[in-house]
DNA sequence: ACTAGAGTGAGTCTCGTTCTCATTCTCGGA
DNA sequence: TCCGAGAATGAGAACGAGACTCACTCTAGT
């Protein structure tokens, strides 16, 4: 069954010369099913047939298709999650203890005074922009002292 | 010659029962002079006679006592700055394709306005919030294309 | 000065990530 | 439907930023 995730994916791959096999294909659905960005370690626990080389290689090759979209925190790993053409436009919080994200956005009104902001900066710096990053850093419920 | 800067940082050290040696203080100097965040090749070539291993353990230290931060892009290295506590508030332009990053800041109602909803977000999610990052992803002027 | 404990640094080790390469799969052409 | 070129796969080796080790040095308090 083809989604229309998958249809997407598929022909984000296909501009950039790359097919989308089953490998490609699983990594997307398990992204899909998060509801928070994985960590290599945790995408190859729920595809344990997956080679931890392809997992990697895979990964970078959707990315640069811009399937999805790799987000580094602190701590020691890098973590994936679909791209935002195929989410919500969202931010991360992010626990300074145990590394753990989660997702949250914020109004529509206060996203566009950043976005109008930021173009303001991009342009006075010579800089492209591409995309925002608004985090928030803190301690979860769990790591939380009391 | 001590500084202000010079004091604090020791007093914070030594909350942690940490001292102000010479081989940190060139690292706050060092860090005080960019006047953007540093990888550890570039802080090294700044000293050339500090060793790699005690540039690492001493900006861990300095870290921890919060007098400079640690801030992760995507590229390979980490990088180094003061501790906004030294510094005024400031967010990151991040360069995707050569890692450089330069600083700026917001006018203080965006900022109010996005300290208001973060601080929403973390008590609904029951994140003690630390701080916030906003960070402008894009291209530089040297890597930008035309 | 003496000493206990902190700091130093050259080298080694760790481990997340990338690379290698022989094998397998896929797709278009005949 | 068979063939061949090129892409994908995966087990393992290699890489490299950063952390650790340990013998030596320095500092602060007596």
């Amino acid at each position: 069954m083809s989604t229309e995730l998958d249809r997407t994916a598929a022909a984000r791959l296909q501009v950039d010369g790359q097919r989308y096999t089953d490998n490609r294909r699983q990594l997307v659905t398990v992204l899909a099913q998060g509801q928070a960005p994985l960590t290599i370690p945790e995408i190859l626990e729920r595809c344990p047939e997956l080679a931890q080389s392809s997992a990697y290689r895979n990964l970078s090759v959707l990315e640069r298709a811009g399937v999805v979209q790799r987000i580094v925190t602190s701590d020691e790993w890098a973590r994936y999650e679909l791209a935002e053409a195929f989410t919500e436009h969202h931010h991360h919080l992010i626990c300074a203890a145990c590394g753990r994200v989660e997702d949250f956005t914020v109004s529509a009104a206060l996203e566009g005074a950043i976005d109008t902001a930021l173009a303001e900066v991009a342009r006075t710096a010579g800089f492209s922009l591409d995309h925002h990053r608004l985090d928030l850093v803190g301690r979860c419920g769990r790591c939380a002292p009391g």
